[in-house]
RNA sequence: GGGCGAGUAGCUCAGUACGGAUAGAGCACCAGCCUCCUAAGUUGGGGGUCGAGGGUUCAAAUCCCUCCCCGCCCGCCA
C-alpha cells in the first residue's frame, strides 16, 4: 500500500476516530472540523487534540477526565495507523502512530513515486502566469534585485508541481524615461558592439549619461535661480551639482575613456534633456528610428540578462515588452475605459484616477484588507505631454495577461505595494472584480548593503554576476582545501554547484517580508550558510548507498525504532504537508527550512547508527531503504527551489 | 502627518495565517568524537523581560488596544 500523502493519512484517521468517539459520549456537542496539532515531542505520540480545555468550559468538567471519556470512547481496532490514544498532561488527547505500519507505509510510498514523491497535485488545477524579474533593461542585475528572480522561479517551481500551468513572464520596461537616456548615449557614441558582458557594457553608458545629463540639467537650474533671484533654488541646485559632480569624479576616474567619449558628444547638444525627452515620446509614437535605437540597446542589456540567469538555472516562458502595449492601442483602450467611469477626473491638464472613491463606492476596504483609515492617494494616469505612465501601461498588462490565465502573480518588491494596489483597484473601477481577486502582488523587502546604499543611477552597486563568481570562486578553495585529491574538473564542478547552490539558499531561505543585510559572510561563508551542507548531507546518502550496492531484499521497518528514526520517518511522512502548505501559501523559505531540518536529522543518525553493518541484515536493508527515501525527498525539496542535489562533493 | 512592513539568544534567522505541553536552529565561544557507511560531519555546555505596557483566554511569541524603534511608500519616476 501507498500514500501519497502518509502523514495526512493518519491525521485523517485520527479527526474520524476523535469525531465518533464525540457524537458516542456527547451527542449534544456539536463541534466544527477536528484539528489537530503537532506534538511537541514524540514521546507525545505524533498528533494531539486540545478540544478538551474548550469542552471544560462548557460541561464545567475537568479537561482531563474528559478527555479519559473521549479515549475510552476512541475504537482504534477499526483503524489501520493508530496504535494508541491516551489522555495526557491537563486534557490533552494524543495519538500515537503504529510505526511498523507506517513506516512501512511512508518508505515503501517514496520509494514507490521517487522523484514524484510530495508533490501532491490540487484538486482544482489553473493556469498561472507568475511574473518576476523585471529588471529595467538599464544596467546589470545587481544583489539588491537578485532576491526576485530567486524567489519568483522558487515559486513558479512549487506551484509547477503542485499541477498548475504556471508560466514565468519578464516585463521587459522599455518605455520608460531612463530607457531613453541610455539610448541616448549609446547613440551618441555611434552605437558600438559591446567590448565586455553586454549589460554591463550597456550600464556603463547609462550611468554616465545620466550623470551628465543631470549636471546639464541642474547647472540649467542654477542659471534659472540666479536669473530669478531666488536663494533657496540656488542653494539646491549648488548643493545636488556639488553631489553630482563628485558622482561624475569618481565615474571618470572608473571609466576614463567612456566619460570623455560622451561628455564630448552630449556636449554638442543645446539641450540633451529635451532630446531624451524628444526620444522617449517618438518611442512611444512609435517611431521607427526610435524603436530601432531603443529596442537595440534593451536587447543587448536582456541579452546579458539571460546569460547571468541562465548561470542559476532561471528561465522565462515569455518576454513582454511593455512598449508593445502603448503601440497597440491597449493602453490607449485602457484610458478610454477608464474615462468613462465615475472614478476619473482631470487636473492640471492631466488624467487622475480617484482609487478611494472606488474602494469607498464599491466596499472594497475589507475585501482589500484595508483599515478604514487608509486612505488610498490617487493615480496620475498620463503626463501632459501625452505619454504614458507605468501604472497605466501595466493595467493594460495585466488585462493581457488574464486574457491567458486565470491567476496572475507579480513578484515585485514591497516598495511598490501602492502602485500594485492602485492596480488591482483600477481592475475593480473597469468591473473586471474577477481580475482583481486573482491578482497578487508577491511582495518582498529589499536586500540592503551595509553601509551604503545601492542606486543603480550612481553605479553604486554588487553586480549579481560578481557575487556568482566571488560565490564560485571561494567554493573552489574551499574545495581544495576540504578534497586535495579531486580531479581539476571535479573540483571546478563541485565549486559550480556549491557556489551557486549557496547563492540561491541565502536569498530563497529568509521569510520574504523580512529585509535582507546582504554580506558575502552571509552567501560565501560555507559554515553559516546551510546550502553545502545540506548538499553535503545528500551526496552523503549517496554515498551510503553506493556502498550499500545493493537493493534490499527483505527490510523489517518494524525493526527501524530508534528515535531518530523514526523522526527521520515523521519527517519524509510530513514533506507532502509542508509542500502543500509552502504552495498554498507561497512560502518558498519553507522548503528552505526544511531541507536543513531534515539534513540535521539525517546527520545524526548517521553518527549514531551504522546502515550497512548494522546488526542484522533485516535491520540494514530498512536503514538501507530509509537512506533511500531521504536521499529522495532531499533531492525533490532542493530541487523546488533551483539547488542541486549532488551525488558526490 | 498618514499608510504598509519588520522588531524573538551577542550575531543571522525559524516559529505568528489556524493561540496549546519545557520558545527552536545555525554562527560565534568552551570541552570532547575519525582502526567505523564522506569530519562541509557529530556529542555536550552556557546564553531569552519573544521591542514596551495593558487587555481577552483554562492557555498568548501568536489574538485585540496603546506606545517605542527601524525600513519602505504617499512623483506628470519605475
Amino acid at each position: 500500500m501507498i500514500s501519497q500523502n502518509p502523514f495526512d493519512q493518519f491525521r485523517q484517521e485520527c479527526q474520524t476516530a476523535l469525531a465518533n468517539a464525540l457524537n458516542k459520549t456527547l451527542p449534544e456537542i456539536k463541534h466544527q472540523a477536528i484539528t489537530l496539532n503537532k506534538t511537541p515531542n514524540i514521546e507525545y505520540g505524533q498528533l494531539a487534540s486540545s478540544l478538551c480545555f474548550e469542552l471544560a468550559k462548557k460541561l464545567h468538567q475537568k479537561p482531563l477526565s474528559l478527555a479519559e471519556q473521549l479515549v475510552g470512547a476512541i475504537d482504534k481496532s477499526s483503524f489501520n495507523l493508530i496504535e494508541k490514544v491516551a489522555p495526557a498532561g491537563a486534557g490533552y488527547i494524543n495519538f500515537h502512530v503504529n510505526f511498523a505500519k507506517f513506516s512501512a507505509l511512508t518508505l515503501e510510498s517514496v520509494k514507490k513515486l521517487g522523484f514524484e514523491y510530495g508533490f501532491v497535485k490540487t484538486a482544482e488545477p489553473k493556469k498561472i502566469i507568475v511574473e518576476h524579474t523585471s529588471v529595467n533593461p538599464l544596467h546589470p542585475i545587481h544583489i539588491g534585485q537578485a532576491r526576485n528572480p530567486l524567489l519568483g522561479d522558487a515559486l513558479a517551481r512549487i506551484l509547477q508541481y503542485r499541477g498548475h500551468e504556471v508560466s514565468r513572464h519578464y516585463y521587459i520596461d522599455d518605455v520608460g524615461r531612463q530607457s531613453s537616456v541610455v539610448a541616448y548615449g549609446y547613440a551618441k557614441l555611434g552605437r558600438p558592439k559591446p567590448t565586455e558582458k553586454a549589460d554591463l557594457f550597456v550600464g556603463k553608458i547609462y550611468t554616465v549619461t545620466s550623470c551628465l545629463v543631470e549636471i546639464n540639467r541642474l547647472k540649467k537650474a542654477r542659471e534659472l535661480a540666479i536669473a530669478v533671484h531666488s536663494a533657496d533654488d540656488l542653494v539646491k541646485a549648488n548643493k545636488e551639482i556639488d553631489e553630482w559632480m563628485s558622482i561624475a569624479a569618481e565615474l571618470k576616474e572608473k571609466y576614463p575613456v567612456l566619460f570623455e567619449a560622451l561628455m564630448m558628444k552630449i556636449g554638442e547638444d543645446e539641450n540633451p534633456e529635451e532630446e531624451i525627452n524628444r526620444l522617449n515620446r517618438a518611442y512611444e509614437d512609435g517611431e521607427p528610428n526610435a524603436k530601432q535605437l531603443i529596442r537595440q540597446v534593451s536587447d543587448l542589456c536582456l541579452d546579458g540578462f539571460r546569460e547571468t540567469m541562465k548561470r542559476v538555472g532561471v528561465t522565462y516562458d515569455s518576454w513582454d515588452w511593455e512598449s508593445d502595449f502603448v503601440w497597440s492601442t491597449q493602453v490607449s483602450d485602457v484610458l478610454q475605459k477608464l474615462k468613462a467611469t465615475p472614478f476619473v477626473f482631470s487636473e492640471k491638464g492631466v488624467l487622475e484616477f480617484d482609487a478611494e472613491k472606488v474602494v469607498q463606492v464599491l466596499s472594497l476596504k475589507a475585501k482589500l484588507g484595508l483599515s478604514e483609515n487608509n486612505e488610498v492617494p490617487p493615480l496620475t494616469l498620463g503626463r501632459a505631454d501625452g505619454t504614458s505612465l507605468y501604472t497605466t501601461r501595466d493595467i493594460a498588462y495585466t488585462l493581457w495577461k488574464f486574457k491567458q490565465a486565470q491567476k496572475v502573480i507579480n513578484v515585485i518588491g514591497m516598495e511598490q505595494s501602492l502602485a500594485q494596489l492602485q492596480l488591482k483597484i483600477a481592475l475593480y473601477a473597469m468591473g473586471y472584480s474577477e481580475y482583481a481577486e486573482n491578482l497578487v502582488h508577491f511582495a518582498y523587502n529589499l536586500v540592503t548593503l551595509p553601509g551604503y546604499k545601492m542606486s543603480s543611477r550612481r553605479g553604486h552597486y554588487i553586480t549579481f554576476d560578481d557575487v556568482l563568481s566571488e560565490a564560485v570562486q571561494r567554493a573552489y578553495e574551499e574545495v581544495s582545501k576540504r578534497s586535495p585529491l579531486l580531479s581539476e574538473e571535479e573540483k571546478r564542478k563541485i565549486a559550480d554547484f556549491v557556489g551557486l547552490g549557496a547563492v540561491r539558499y541565502a536569498l530563497v531561505d529568509v521569510d520574504p517580508s523580512k529585509p535582507v543585510v546582504f554580506t558575502w559572510e552571509r552567501v560565501l561563508n560555507f559554515e553559516t550558510n546551510s546550502a553545502p551542507y545540506v548538499q553535503y548531507t545528500h551526496a552523503r546518502a549517496c554515498s551510503i548507498l553506493r556502498k550499500a550496492a545493493r537493493e534490499p531484499e527483505k527490510p523489517a521497518f518494524g525493526l527501524l525504532t530508534e528515535k531518530l528514526e523514526r523522526e527521520l520517518i515523521l519527517a519524509l511522512a510530513g514533506f507532502p504537508d509542508m509542500f502543500i502548505e509552502a504552495t498554498e501559501y507561497h512560502k518558498p523559505n519553507m522548503i528552505a527550512d526544511y531541507t536543513n531540518s531534515l539534513a540535521d536529522k539525517f546527520n545524526t543518525f548517521y553518527n549514531a547508527y551504522p546502515v550497512i553493518k548494522a546488526e542484522s541484515q533485516e535491520l540494514s536493508d530498512a536503514r538501507i531503504t530509509l537512506t533511500q527515501a531521504i536521499q529522495t525527498v532531499m533531492h525533490n525539496a532542493l530541487n523546488l527551489i533551483g539547488v542541486v542535489a549532488p551525488e558526490k562533493m
